[in-house]
RNA sequence: GGCGACAUAGCCAAGCGGUAAGGCAGAGGUCUGCAAAACCUUUAUCCCCAGUUCGAUUCUGGGUGUCGCCUCCA
């Protein structure tokens, strides 16, 4: 059974898809402005593995993120480059994508863009107007926070708390000052769009709404996003939502907050300047290894980042790659008798796997998944051991229920798969090539007792990053 | 000021009523020509103080500390 935090309630609620065997999921994508930090990468990293644990569960699932391609940040952007704002969004898209294919995160099913759809936030804009709940100011159009009875619900706030505390500039034209923009209107030189009330352009938290009544219907099961945005942008998002719709059940059933990541435990942020793009971590270390280090803390807890960490995220993460490249080398054997040892090896994969899917139904703690995960590494590497030293034969069928298993785990923590950043910038081919030569030929000095030359080839291939290691069955090279 | 989260070994991190998973680092050992990898052994009474309970890291209350949101932010 799976269970879920859910914000709206402040605890672990049983979850129950609106429709039978069909999830949808609405994440909260990026203002297209900057390459893509760290911080950035968690939710979407975070809700990749969600979405391939509930298609594992047999979901079918709907996923849909937004780019919020028109936005204050943007404008400024684009003049301070003095470019148009959509070469601006367009490039950061495109940065976003190419560093997300790297980190294994698999495709949304759409991705909407504020500015393609203009005439169905206005629709919406309009039908709030037209109820009540919204009223235009000079061209400005604002959300009317009194008039919606539900406000604060998600992030559990009290309008008279958060007015009694607001360091905002209060803008004396709204009704009150909680009130938020559904529409802008334009400042010259700005790129604005048509509307009933002047020219302007949508505000934000409005896209959202719009977009994911347009993409997923009135109701849906998961919102997704990080923890900053609860309030205000998801309390304004639920609304404008409900108050559209009408009724309390519409909009999403299930909010889920990832936590941050800091840096000397403070939150990174563009505004604090404490960032590291997922690019420049991209030029230092394998996309597995952040990807990994994400997936090491449960995703609701703050992850501190440093170089240190990433490191040792980058030997643990070898420890369940070398079980990886010994089932492989273990699928190259000839089959022979079962015996206890590959029957418990069986007998400990399929309890990881329980494991596994328990610590992933209870609120996707893949710290906790990961660790039965380690547990069936040590077991397939004691089966390795046994097979290679000729202590058992090797049991095929056995084996390969394990290797099921631990590649079932891989699969759905989607790490262990080949880098494709490394694999597009080399030529692999002539690498493996040379060597297979450099290792004949350090056999060669071994056979003839040559240590030294045996053992300098070992040492300046370790100087250039390359690791040798010998076992049983052969030599085993990896960066 | 309001609201909320967190505090577990040298580091990271699960667990959340029955006396602490896992990873990294460290120590010892097996294996190895030597290594590496792997395997075995080893390293904590869970911030403090009360309370509830037969029993609390886990629940309640009070401290202390850290962080977040209330303003663009994943």
């Amino acid at each position: 059974m799976l269970k879920v935090y859910n914000t709206l309630t402040k605890q672990k609620d049983e979850f129950k898809p609106f429709k039978k065997g069909e999830i949808s999921i609405y994440v909260c994508g990026v203002t297209p402005y900057n390459h893509p930090h760290i911080g950035n990468a968690r939710p979407f990293v975070t809700w990749d593995v969600i979405k391939r644990y509930l298609k594992k569960c047999g979901y079918h699932v709907k996923h849909v993120q937004n780019f919020t391609d028109i936005d204050d940040k943007i404008i400024r952007t684009a003049n301070s480059e003095g470019v148009k704002w959509s070469d601006i969004s367009t490039r950061y898209i495109d940065a976003y994508f190419e560093v997300m294919d790297k980190l294994n995160v698999q495709r949304a099913d759409v991705y909407p863009k504020v500015s393609e759809h203009i005439p169905d936030i206005l629709a919406m804009i309009q039908t709030l107007v037209d109820k009540g709940y919204a009223y235009p100011m000079d061209g400005d159009v604002y959300f009317s926070v009194e008039k919606f009875a539900g406000y604060g619900k998600l992030s559990g706030r009290k309008l008279d708390d958060m007015q009694a505390g607001a360091r905002v500039e209060v803008d004396d034209r709204k009704q009150n000052p909680m009130d938020f923009a559904l529409w802008k209107a334009a400042k010259t030189g700005e790129p604005a769009w048509e509307s009933p009330w002047g020219s302007g352009r949508p505000g934000w938290h409005i896209e959202c709404s719009t977009m994911s009544l347009k993409y997923l219907g009135e109701t849906f099961d998961f919102h997704g996003g990080g923890s900053d945005l609860i309030f205000p942008h998801h309390e304004n998002e639920i609304a404008q939502s409900q108050a559209c719709c009408g009724h309390d059940d519409s909009f999403a059933h299930y909010w889920l907050h990832n936590g941050f990541i800091t840096i000397n435990q403070e939150k990174m942020s563009k505004s604090l300047n404490n960032f590291f793009t997922v690019k420049d971590i991209l030029e230092k270390y394998p996309a597995e290894v952040l990807r990994f280090f994400i997936i090491e803390t449960h995703y609701r807890s703050p992850l501190d980042f440093s170089d240190e960490r990433l490191k040792e995220s980058q030997t643990s993460l070898n420890r369940l790659n070398t079980a990886m490249e010994n089932v492989y080398e273990l699928e190259k054997q000839k089959s022979g008798q079962v015996s206890a040892a590959s029957k418990a090896l069986v007998d400990a994969a399929l309890q990881a796997q329980k494991d596994f899917y328990e610590s992933m139904d209870d609120d996707f703690n893949t710290a906790l998944a990961l660790s039965y995960m380690f547990a069936l590494a040590k077991e397939i590497n004691i089966y390795y051991h046994a097979v290679t030293t000729g202590e058992i034969e090797h049991a095929a069928s056995d084996f390969a229920q394990a290797e099921a298993v631990y590649e079932d785990m891989a699969d759905i923590l989607g790490i262990l798969v080949a880098d494709g950043s490394k694999i597009a910038e080399e030529d692999t081919g002539m690498v493996e090539d040379l060597m297979k030569l450099i290792i004949e030929l350090r056999q060669q000095a071994r056979v003839s007792k040559d240590w030294t030359t045996a053992d300098k080839i070992r040492d300046d291939l370790k100087a250039i990053g390359v690791t040798l290691e010998d076992s049983p069955t052969g030599i085993r090279w990896k960066k």
